[in-house]
DNA sequence: CTCGATGGTAAGTAAGTACTTACTTCGAGG
DNA sequence: CCTCGAAGTAAGTACTTACTTACCATCGAG
C-alpha cells in the first residue's frame, strides 16, 4: 500500500478509536492493530501520538471549517423568511451531526480535556454563528417582527434545542427511546417552538409567515 | 485524622481531579498527592481505582437522586401555572449546574466512556423528567392551552435550552463572552421563548398568563 | 544485476501505572 | 507501662505505554 493511503487509513482508524474511547483511552498499539500494521508504522507517519491527534483535528476541522451554517440559509436571510432561516439551520446541523457523530464526540472529549480544538471550534465556528445569526435576529427586531430579547439568548436557546437533540441521539439515547423523530420534523418543530411558542393564543395568527 | 474523614477527603479530591481530567487522565498517585497522603492510603480506603470511581458516582448520584425537578414545581403544576412550571424547572436546573459543575463534567465523561453512571442517570433522572413534564404538557394540551406538538419534543426543546446553556457556561465559555446573564433572567427568558415564541404577533395577548 | 528508495516489522527501552508488602508511629484502654 | 489496632508510609512488583532501533523485502530505474 502506498504511503499516503496508509497514512489516511491510520488517520481514519485513529479517528474512530479516539472518538469512541478518547485520546488517553486509546493506545497506539490498538490503533496499529486496528489498521493492520505494526506500531512502528504509526510512528513513521505521525511522529507522536499528539501529532496524530492534531492531524485528526485538522482533518476534521477543515471539513467543518468553511461551513458557516448561516451561509446555508443566505437566501432565506435575504428574503427575511424567518421560518426558512431557522428550520434550514436546524436541519443542516441535525444532518451534520447525524452523518458525523464522531466529530461531536471528539469535540466533547477535547472540551473536557481542554484541548485546543475546543477553543478553535469555539472561535472559528460557534462565535461566527452567534454573530451572524444574532445579527439577523437584531435586524428582525428592528423590523418589528420579533420581540425584544437579547439576540444572543435567542441563538443560544435555538442552538440549545438542536445541539441537545443531537447529543441525545448520539450519546445518551441512541435507540431513540424517548424521542424518535426525523431530522426534518425535528427541525420544523424546533423552529415552530422558537418562532411561535407553544401557548395557543386565540388571536394568534398561527400560519402567518408560511404563505409568504 | 480519623478513617471516615480521610475517606471523604480522598473522595472529594478524587472527585475534583476526575471531573477535571477524566478517569483515565487521573493517576492514583496524583490523587494521593493532592490529598496529602501516600498512595497506599488511597488503596486502603478504596480497593481499586474503579471502586473509587464508583464510590464517587454513588455519592454524586445519591445527592442528585431524590430530586425530581418536577416535584420542585409541584404546586405550580397543580395551579396549572405554566410560566411558574417551566421557569421554576429552569431556574432549579441552572442553579444546580452552577453550584456543582463537577457533576456535569463527570456525567459527560462517563457518557463518553459509556460508563454505567450515564445510563443510571438516564434511567433514574432523565426518563422521569420526560415522563412527568411530558404528562403535564399533555394535560395542558387537553385543556386547550397548548398547541399540538409531541410533548416529548417540547420537553426536549426546553431541557435543551437549559442544559445547553449550562454546558456552555461550564465547559466552553466560562468567561461568559457570548452570553452573560443571571440564572434568574435566563430561566425567565427561556420560559418566555418556550411559552410564547419570539414572533411579535399584533393580537398576541402578551402578558395574559402573568396576571393569574 | 544492482542499488537505493520505499513500505514494513520484531524486539526492544524508559517512563509510567495500578496495586502490594513490609514496616513505623501513635494514642487509647487494661 | 504495655499492648494492640488503626493511621500512615517507603519501596517495591508486575505490567502497560509511547516511542526507538536495527533490521528485512520488494521493486523500478540505471
Amino acid at each position: 500500500m502506498t504511503g499516503e493511503n496508509r497514512r489516511l487509513q491510520i488517520l481514519r482508524v485513529a479517528m474512530r478509536l479516539f472518538s469512541q474511547r478518547g485520546f488517553r483511552g486509546t493506545t497506539t498499539k490498538e490503533i496499529a492493530l486496528a489498521a493492520g500494521v505494526s506500531e512502528a508504522m504509526v510512528f513513521r507517519h505521525f511522529a507522536t501520538k499528539n501529532e496524530l491527534y492534531s492531524a485528526i483535528l485538522d482533518h476534521k476541522a477543515c471539513l467543518h471549517d468553511e461551513m458557516d451554517p448561516v451561509t446555508v440559509v443566505a437566501d432565506a436571510i435575504a428574503r427575511k423568511d424567518d421560518r426558512a432561516v431557522f428550520e434550514g439551520i436546524a436541519l443542516h446541523a441535525l444532518k451534520q451531526h447525524e452523518s458525523d457523530p464522531e466529530f461531536q464526540r471528539l469535540l466533547l472529549h477535547s472540551a473536557l480535556e481542554e484541548h485546543e480544538l475546543a477553543q478553535m471550534f469555539w472561535e472559528k465556528f460557534v462565535k461566527r454563528v452567534y454573530h451572524s445569526l444574532g445579527a439577523y435576529v437584531r435586524r428582525r427586531q428592528r423590523d418589528g417582527a420579533m420581540v425584544d430579547i437579547a439576540p444572543a439568548l435567542v441563538v443560544r436557546a435555538f442552538i440549545g434545542m438542536v445541539v441537545h437533540h443531537s447529543l441525545n441521539n448520539n450519546l445518551w439515547d441512541r435507540q431513540r427511546k424517548l424521542v424518535r423523530i426525523s431530522n426534518e420534523r425535528a427541525a420544523r418543530e424546533f423552529a415552530n417552538i422558537l418562532l411561535r411558542g407553544i401557548l395557543k393564543e386565540p388571536n394568534h395568527a398561527q400560519k402567518k409567515r408560511r404563505n409568504k
